[in-house]
DNA sequence: CAGAATCCTCAGTGATACTG
DNA sequence: CAGTATCACTGAGGATTCTG
């Protein structure tokens, strides 16, 4: 299934976004950064993506090394998911990401507010 | 045309992928925060991308105030593109990603020398 | 609870050729 | 040179249902 991004290929950056250049795969880490989370968990954190989609890029991330996943033999069954030691060493790249998207954020509200019609 | 990200309703995270999440976005930032490029010189730069699909990333980069378009009158044509104020203000995102990508590619070759087999 | 299995769609992407 | 214009595809992603 050729994927998307080859590091063999591509540039740096392309490096990375073999790695975390999935549609959830970000979203994921953000929430695996702050903690340790059952599959449950992490899809009521993710409203808008699909569980199926969830377990997609799970699988992907898995097969990366990035995350790990724990199965605990309990009825109901647990699964949790957490980042490895290599997984960690994206921290920097997502909490930069996160920043800056947060700031991007206020920035179109902020301008959104501006060009509101004076009530 | 339904864009993948909506800065409205994601996370932080998504909200830089609203401006950067297309495939060959972040290669072509990259290639204009070393310098102000023509088409062409972009072209060569990612010989693994189509020239369609740059115009396009560019189009959208353009049209997000991430990059500016400078239309020369002359003949032949002559159209540059750099990186807006805002544009630049991705530095710190773009750098960090292809820090890690190097890094990463770095552990994966090394990775590739452990496994060879003894010649 | 944490998924696996199916089915389906279309938007992202590519190949190629043409042009001011 | 710096693009459009067409045509075509495929696979990422979604909706839904089923299950140990």
């Amino acid at each position: 299934m050729a994927r998307k991004y080859d590091w063999r290929t591509g540039s740096n950056v392309e490096a990375t976004l073999s790695v975390i250049g999935g549609r959830w795969k970000p979203v994921i880490l953000c929430n695996l950064l702050v903690s340790r989370l059952r599959f449950g968990e992490l899809c009521r954190n993710m409203p808008n993506a699909t569980q199926r989609m969830i377990t997609l890029q799970l699988r992907e991330l898995e097969a990366d090394g990035v995350i790990r996943r724990h199965v605990y033999a309990e009825v109901p069954p647990r699964v949790e998911y957490e980042l490895t030691e290599f997984g960690r060493s994206l921290e920097p790249v997502l909490s930069v990401m996160r920043e800056w998207g947060m700031a991007f954020k206020k920035r179109k509200l902020s301008e959104a507010v501006d060009n509101a019609p004076a009530s």
